[in-house]
DNA sequence: CCGGCACTTTGACACGGATCAAAGGCCAGA
DNA sequence: TCTGGCCTTTGATCCGTGTCAAAGTGCCGG
């Protein structure tokens, strides 16, 4: 998942054809060449899979455009979504032969990829990549601790109004105007949606339309949501802080 | 959270007073005197607070001995366990000024500490380290990953066979006999187990309660577990794999 | 324009775990 | 040995969310 990274490590490479952070930030021209070398990109569809857990992993990659999910799937179907994969976020662990979690697009996904070995050796010879990567996980490592706080101990309606919060947070990292009314398009279905926040899909429509009911979001289809008071949001996802998203 | 990381690495430096995996492993004899320059031993005794989500943190450190754990608390009280720290466990995260969860010692723990800034400008010097910590991470990771599965969609029964299968699993590391019943001492009072698990202390009391009568487990005291089957108690947690237990 | 399909909403009811309450162990200190 | 406090167990009841069912909505292709 996306952390809290300066926007400028994300720009400050731009002659590389990735312009990515977790390999682009900071590289010398060489190392850009190195990396060339082994990188090649992939596109999905929505809905379709791009590694089953068990499967072998030949690469690791960067998600350039649309949204894909990290599950985990019990033998009777029981699902949890463990990551929310944006672009910017990194896919696959270095070091690991065969993907521990099931990785689906749910949209149209392009990602970078870049062959494993080849990958990992450039981990061991150029620091400042492995030092990139240490800050990402750091990033995921505490957003998957806020979302333990969110399964474990969140109610149905606390949980919808974080998830409409964190990615409405995502969306507008650029500083959209937040002064009156913010407006976000929800990438998941009320399926996944329920897949990410421990709960089945008609709890997840009834919390929506509760909180519709109670002025606190407005609906416009059923994908676009429209947050009029994003104060009064944030009041009913039961944090103490604003998670960055006031001034 | 301690991960599948191998014995060797932790038994690889000797030489260092240290004796860690963190910043031990493959350490050259003058980065140990880096080390030793900036270290410093603490004690805190069972239920002492160690640092307060929000405090400024001056160090980063490694559990030397005993447990402790990483907890977020809501406002109305609501607490979830976010990390269960063993020995070797790492705490704190380099470059965050303040600490964002509230750890405390379970029982009696004994830190090993590098102030901070030190040890975050030998981050930047000493490639190997930031290798070290992004493999810890990215287990920690995995571990949240599952917890995630735990916390979203395990019933109450499934969750307190994977709490004790993975006490279980961490305890006999270096390969107890698994043969013919095992026996685990629960670090945690039945609240603390709750607090991990998402429950309510009735519940995981009830619930302990529940597999002894189905002689899944057997208590001897109600702090020490003995698992005459393990194979039976890997069913109850709702796991397709074994996590490692069996060979 | 219509039909079909996937997604969403809404309703009725069941059930697992929370809550409130009280009693039972266990250990340290007097 | 007795006492007080903390942890744990057990019981009764309640409530939030899951489950099962059916109807509504919107979109794409024919």
């Amino acid at each position: 998942m996306r952390g809290a990274t300066t926007p400028e490590l994300f720009d400050s490479c731009s002659s590389c054809p990735i312009r990515h952070r977790a390999v682009c930030a900071r590289c010398e021209p060489d190392e850009l060449d190195q990396l060339e070398d082994i990188k090649y990109y992939r596109t999905f569809e929505a809905g379709q899979p791009i590694v089953w857990a068990g499967d072998r992993m030949e690469f690791v990659a960067s998600v350039v455009a649309g949204v894909a999910t990290l599950t985990q799937t019990m033998e009777d179907g029981r699902r949890q979504m463990v990551g929310l994969l944006l672009p910017s976020d990194f896919v696959g662990r270095p070091g690991r032969e065969t993907a521990k979690f099931d990785v689906t697009a749910v949209n149209t996904v392009t990602l970078c990829c870049f062959r494993r070995k080849p990958f990992e050796h450039m981990l061991e010879t150029t620091p400042h990549v492995a030092q990139r990567l240490l800050e990402m996980a750091l990033d995921e490592l505490d957003a998957a601790r806020e979302w333990m706080l969110l399964l474990g101990r969140k109610t149905a309606r606390e949980k919808i109004a974080s998830l409409i919060a964190i990615i409405a947070r995502r969306a507008s990292i650029d500083g959209a105007d937040t002064t009156d009314g913010v407006s976000v398009e929800l990438p998941l279905t009320r399926e996944a949606m329920s897949d990410y926040l421990g709960l089945t899909l008609e709890t997840v429509s009834r919390q929506i339309s509760a909180l519709k009911k109670d002025s606190v979001i407005l609906l416009d289809g059923n994908r676009r949501v429209l947050i009029p008071d994003m104060r009064a949001l944030l009041d009913e996802t039961g944090d103490d802080d604003d998670g960055g998203m006031l001034n």
